[in-house]
DNA sequence: ATGAAAGCGCTAACAT
DNA sequence: ATGTTAGCGCTTTCAT
């Protein structure tokens, strides 16, 4: 039942050597023979098995993709980019998920030793960097996605989240609001604190400004809705008129508090909103939501092209890093404030 | 550089065979060998090579699931679940995307035939069986996952849309509203024609109530939203008062629309509201959403299962199916009205 | 309990 | 342009 080369060669009247020649370098082969092969192939149903043409050729044509949660659009989004380039170089992805788990991380790294795979694009969980590192001196090459633009011995493709927070900010300021709200937490989650820091340093360029933290412990609707019914009399005090959430789930939560029940507030006259990702449910909202966007199939993109850099690299040269500007999105929960800009003008 | 089992033989002093029962059937070994061995594994490093490992076996112990969408947390579950199962057996998960694209569905297909993956988990894009089928008779087992329970030469999983549709207007009968809108569309994809189908049989079934469908375009936040306000002053009017939505984006654009802007109703003593999918934003929006939830990860891990035995069923008989029956989960969108149930007992 | 050896399906080097 | 052939790393008889 089973077909392989010699019964398409058999089939054909040719050698073993020459299907194998069809297969891979056809521009070698007289173009009647090309013929008489493939209509071979195409009786028999003939099916390379990769097994054994990768354990002949020594590589393989597969990409390992291991991310931290499947279910986060970031990571789809990225994946997308990843198997749209991939697929340009004919290279196929497995795609995997660590769900943040130390223990799934490395096993998926174990299977994907075995399996011998062309390279391995990862968001590290956080601890095992010493595992990457054995990896590469395996022969594997390694591109850390999202994270990692410290770690100067790989490959890594991240955005720059001080710059995004910096351009929420900045955004705010020049649409006239000056006393800000920073919304998220925990601060020990590498991108909040970054994005925090971006916040804290284009007010101090600024001055004349100020910025407040509210911090949640973790990034979720519900914990957006706790702190924005904090918010709502000091916007109505007049004590806040900007706020900028570290993502667009406490974004909509902060959004929802803020716009209904008693003492609802109006926006954007009195305070003005901005989020983080560009999640689809930003764009949606009651009042749309602005926010930074990364950009995600660029960054899955990117991550192949530096595997196959990394794959002809020169050890002497360093890995190449890549870090993205983050883009502002303008939506209604942050449109010009008039009565903001004529204070600002009439100061 | 690449260590083998010829190295790991050589250090321990042992032959290749035993290197190879040490690694798979370690119980015929005597211990201090399996020791020694295990001792040279460390010190070289050896990691086992799949593609020999498959090939020289004939059985690969990897297996592949396509799925439509990688965006949608209803595909993400199932794969969790999928995983899960697979890991306690020993198999390795290959997760790939169609996109709901014919042609990525079949290059996909083609890729995992090349590999000789030991089953396929498919959620096909509608056209091509015969390409499953062909999978099959090349020895390859399938199972349908999500589809496929008209499909007798498949084992296959799948979701009773019916009886869910059925189960979202019993509820609404059984807490008093009788005059229900059903909005969704468009009706050729099957979850819908099937969720519309279950829902005008209890509709039937029960006697009294009315059913009226309210056409979409696609199933979108945005159609929700137009749908919904169309259906505020038939609110009003008491000409509807129980709204069941085809899936929960929908949903939560029909209560924005209900709920916000001119014209607000109360909900659920206006009007009830059931959704679809059960999606984390179900829970979250301003007024919970009641919603009919499927046993998604449950899905994955009988898929799994369903592949195990078509491994090693017997020709003559035939696939495995299994159907789910949904769950209503309700909050407050659907909380008893007591003015209808006073109404109905009244009546 | 362990060793020797055949061969899975394929590619690439070499020969013709 | 095509044929011949040696392995890639491993598992699995079959001996011992």
């Amino acid at each position: 039942m089973p077909v392989s080369v010699r019964e398409v060669a058999a089939r054909a009247g040719v050698s073993v050597g020459t299907v194998s020649n069809v297969l891979n370098r056809r521009d070698q082969v007289k173009p009647s023979t090309v013929e008489r092969v493939e209509e071979a192939i195409a009786e028999l149903g003939y099916v390379p098995n990769d097994a054994a043409r990768q354990l002949r050729a020594g590589r393989s044509r597969t990409l390992a993709l291991l991310v931290l949660d499947i279910g986060n659009p970031f990571f789809t989004d990225v994946a997308r980019g990843v198997e749209a380039r991939a697929a340009e170089s004919g290279l196929t992805v497995l795609l995997a998920n660590s769900d943040e788990s130390d223990e799934r991380e490395a096993s998926h790294l174990d299977v994907f030793e075995r399996q011998r795979v062309a390279g391995i694009l990862v968001s590290p969980v956080g601890g095992d960097i010493a595992r990457l590192e054995e990896l590469q001196r395996h022969g594997i090459p390694v591109v850390l996605v999202d994270r990692g633009a410290d770690q100067p011995g790989f490959a890594s493709v991240s955005v720059d989240d001080v710059a995004g927070g910096a351009a929420a900010v900045s955004h705010l300021l020049e649409t006239g609001r000056t006393r800000l709200a920073f919304v998220g937490g925990p601060l020990r989650i590498g991108q909040v604190s970054d994005r925090f820091e971006g916040a804290s340093q284009a007010v101090a360029e600024r001055g004349g400004a100020t910025l407040q933290l509210f911090p949640t412990t973790e990034m979720s609707l519900e914990e957006g809705q706790r702190v924005g019914l904090g918010l709502k009399a000091m916007v109505e005090d007049g004590q806040i008129d900007g706020v900028v959430a570290a993502n667009d789930l406490l974004a909509i939560g902060v959004e929802r508090a803020l716009l209904f029940g008693e003492n609802a507030v109006h926006m954007p006259e009195q305070v003005a909103l901005v989020g983080y990702d560009d999640i689809s449910f930003a764009s949606s909202a009651v009042v749309p939501i602005s926010s930074i966007r990364q950009p995600r199939e660029m960054i899955g993109a990117t991550a192949v092209d530096l595997l196959l850099e990394e794959q002809t690299r020169d050890p002497k040269t360093p890995p190449r890093k890549v870090v993205f500007a983050p883009d502002l999105v303008v939506r209604a929960s942050s449109a010009p404030n008039d009565r903001g800009a004529v204070g600002v003008e009439t100061a």
